[in-house]
DNA sequence: AACGTAAGCAACCGCATATCG
DNA sequence: TCGATATGCGGTTGCTTACGT
């Protein structure tokens, strides 16, 4: 024989958890510690499954949770990492303390899909974007009718990403004296005004992380326009080319 | 003010893997 | 070792809120 049924669906409740059940959750959790996700409900007194009851304290009770909006740091990493692990949100989550996979996947789906998009990168390869394909993809997306809508919005935003592009590489051709150097870094090549080498080898030796002031495009995009701001980004990876 | 649409997010579903008896 | 179940993960859904007309 193997273990009992995870929960008697019959009875159980669903949708949004109350005031009271949240209390009575977190407050059987602080007492007593989780030793089995299927007892939880009975002894908390709550009509949930214990899958319920785990998704709800891991997204939104446990007390570590760090809470608020993702800083651009926090978004620059969770793009280097997709880049190494793809959708393996877990993993990804796993280098934020107090930030949960659903959140992280969350974001991701809701906000840095569209910057990636904006800055001509295809969310998905991390590779440029070609035009043709993200225009089918959109087109795929969207009804006939809401097809003109969607294109008049790309066209602005196309003009305030080059806009915004043009004033970065102005300013770094400008301050060429304080470019160190580029780097050829997984796949991105990065201008950096302070990439200190000494320190970056060394934290991919430890795994840590690493932060620098520059600019990055993606490898083999040509165009001076692919290049993107990126001013205190912190990186993570496990493996690195690079070129002086 | 009312309605329609889009965005954001919490929660659920189903599958893969780990674990137990 | 094997079958049954628990757990964890990623994809998806659907509700709520914000925004535009």
């Amino acid at each position: 024989m193997g273990r009992q049924p995870c929960c008697d669906k019959i009875g159980l409740k669903r949708g949004p958890w109350t005031v009271e059940e949240d209390h009575k959750l977190m407050t059987f959790i602080l007492n007593n510690g989780i030793q089995c996700w299927r007892m939880v409900p009975q002894f908390a007194g709550l009509m949930r499954c214990g899958k319920s009851c785990r998704l709800r304290w891991i997204n939104y009770l446990r007390p570590d949770l760090k809470r608020g909006a993702f800083s651009e740091i926090e978004e620059n990493q969770i793009i280097e990492l997709h880049t190494r692990l793809g959708n393996r949100w877990s993993k990804i989550a796993s280098h934020f303390p107090g930030r949960t996979d659903n959140e992280i996947k969350n974001h991701w789906n809701t906000k840095i899909k569209k910057k990636l998009r904006l800055l001509g990168i295809n969310p998905v390869t991390h590779q440029p974007l070609d035009k043709e394909q993200d225009k089918n993809e959109l087109e795929n997306s969207n009804s006939q009718n809401e097809q003109e809508k969607v294109n008049g919005k790309f066209t602005v935003l196309e003009e305030s990403k080059g806009d915004h592009i043009n004033e970065v590489v102005e300013k770094a051709m400008s301050s060429q004296s304080e470019i160190s150097s580029v780097h050829l870094i997984n796949n991105y090549e990065v201008m950096s005004r302070n990439m200190d080498m000494e320190m970056l080898m060394t934290s991919i030796e430890n795994g840590t992380s690493f932060s620098f002031q520059g600019s990055f495009r993606p490898l083999g995009s040509s165009s001076v326009g692919q290049w993107v701001q990126s001013v205190d980004s912190l990186m993570c990876w496990d493996g690195i080319d690079y070129i002086d």
